[in-house]
DNA sequence: TTGTAAGCGTTATCAA
DNA sequence: TTGATAACGCTTACAA
């Protein structure tokens, strides 16, 4: 975009205040002046710089999102709830993924000074960081309360018991769970914080080195080959549990006849797979639309002290964990 | 962030220009001024303003990507590349997902407004626009050649072909093709455009209402109904396909001996499904990466001509299109 | 080596 | 109803 208002204001033969209020609505304008800058936008085709405009503003309309990852359908499910909703308030979206990124800090602080608003995933950003944000308007998925920002989450503490319990239902005895390293307050360190609170001594961690297919399998392939192997995996997420099924069809484990297999989140393939996964769903497209309001809030200023939110989870249940009597419609 | 250049050279006791001299690195500093200045900026948690530095730049420092819909694998596989590769050259992205979006075209000018290139895909900006844009670094997803603008899609018609003939080999006669409507230039009418020209009139096309698992569903379920149905099933994208799927099993018709079927992209879903879904593999994440690069070389200027480029692609042969000596390995 | 001042493209206040 | 003009926060000649 080339033309600016000043040359607007030459061709109509008025002044760029004109200008301005005509396109804004903002002031009085004669019809017939009104008419002539008209004339002269279409003609020229003028779009007003958003960088001017943001400038005298002192707003950007834009948020942020930040995120460890993009890779896989959890973190844009999110994506594009928040996406749909900032874009109906009026906003654009800027995104920033961390994974794979050197200097982290200051992707995050060239982010915050192009938006008005950041949201930002769990563990993405430094505690220290953290506080050099705060002050601006900030909400929180998935990490443990902050002073001066919103937060918001999945529940999980509670789900993680319910699927422990319907697992023990089956007549397990002995359980892993699978999931790469945690850091305290996200959701994984939470669901093991459920299920072991269920399971005690008759359940293990065992680290998978991402939240990927591949991790899974890797992981699976292994505990699977121990002499007492457990009988149930009880996964991080979704993508580790497909991993371990097909770490388990290759060692010719039938799944869910010779080992049950559990996964979270209940993405696109989960459905789709066969065994179709047993999981509990999380409300991901809802959490991004919750995420773009609640910084709405905040940013337009309707409400200043910090919110807390934290949404309901479904336990899914397929046929990966065991036999029940019927199995799911499409 | 609210402290500004005039602040940090009040309190180093310098001028406004030393401290942008000594930031960027441009021009010479005398180290002690230096450290005075830096002293300055971290007493104060000084970054400079995105908005003045673009300003006076002239340049955002930012690239957008406009797609039709954020939902399903393929867009955000593309999405993720491009993330990736803009980070790597310093560049923030700005999403617009049009679906759902009412006035679509302010939405592409305004973000042409905020960034210094766009990626478009395929028919999500109407043509008039698209002359409109024509000027400023774009590149083009899935579109015939436009003047003024790269292009970059991957390869449909020739992997149609192979898949259609592969399809023949296995003995059938009657095929059905599953596919939203589609635009002349867009990857669905070139896949189209493959098959049939192998397949004739034995082929037949068939709407869906979306490129979704559920509308894939919907669309399978009435015409397996048919007297005479298809034996083969060629579907647009991979949802389609895994809809088409459910739908021949509720229907109690096995896959793939009593029904082919195929899907195109090779999304996560595709491999854990079972049967598992031989489909067209293409570079979805390659596509984003090289968007971004070519971006970039039309935004430097290190490039001026258009780049027209397409990238090939790989008919992966799993066990929904019927029975094969041997399967993949994981 | 440093400072002054002119942009960059708007909005909005204050006079006229 | 309109027009000067001062912000907004920075970069970068040009002078000193």
């Amino acid at each position: 975009m080339d033309v600016t208002i000043y040359e607007v204001a030459q061709r109509a033969g008025v002044s760029i205040a004109t200008v301005s209020r005509t396109l804004r609505g903002t002031g009085p304008v004669a019809s017939k002046t009104r008419e002539k800058v008209l004339k002269a936008v279409e003609e020229l085709n003028f779009t007003p710089s958003r960088l001017g405009v943001s400038l005298a503003e002192g707003r950007h309309a834009a948020n942020g999102i930040v995120f460890p990852n993009l890779a896989g359908p959890y973190y844009t499910e999110v994506l594009l709830g928040y996406e749909e909703v900032a874009a109906e308030l009026g906003r654009s979206v800027v995104i920033l993924s961390t994974k794979g990124r050197s200097r982290v800090r200051d992707a995050i602080k060239e982010l915050a000074g192009r938006v008005d608003g950041l949201v930002i995933f769990g563990d993405t950003a430094p505690d220290d960081l953290v506080g050099e944000l705060i002050g601006m308007p900030l909400v929180f998925i998935s990490r443990d309360p902050v002073d001066g920002a919103d937060t918001l989450r999945s529940e999980n503490i509670e789900s993680a018991r319910t699927l422990a319990t319907h697992l023990q239902g089956h007549g397990y005895t002995r359980y892993a769970f699978l999931g790469a390293p945690y850091a305290e307050g996200d959701d994984v360190s939470q669901r093991w914080e459920g299920v072991s609170a269920v399971l005690g001594s008759a359940i293990e961690p065992v680290l998978t080195a991402e939240y990927t297919v591949e991790s899974g399998y890797e992981a699976a392939r292994t505990l699977l080959r121990t002499d007492n192997r457990p009988q149930a995996l009880i996964c991080s997420d979704d993508e580790v549990a497909l991993g371990a099924i097909l770490a388990a069809e290759e060692l010719g484990l039938a799944v869910p006849d010779d080992l049950a297999v559990t996964g979270w989140d209940d993405i696109m393939a989960a459905r789709h797979a066969r065994p179709a996964l047993t999981t509990i769903r999380q409300p991901m497209r809802e959490l991004g639309e919750r995420a773009a309001r609640a910084l709405d809030e905040l940013i337009t200023g309707v409400r200043d002290t910090p919110a807390h939110l934290t949404l309901a989870t479904e336990l899914v249940i397929r046929s990966s964990c065991g036999n029940h009597p019927q199995e799911e419609s499409p």
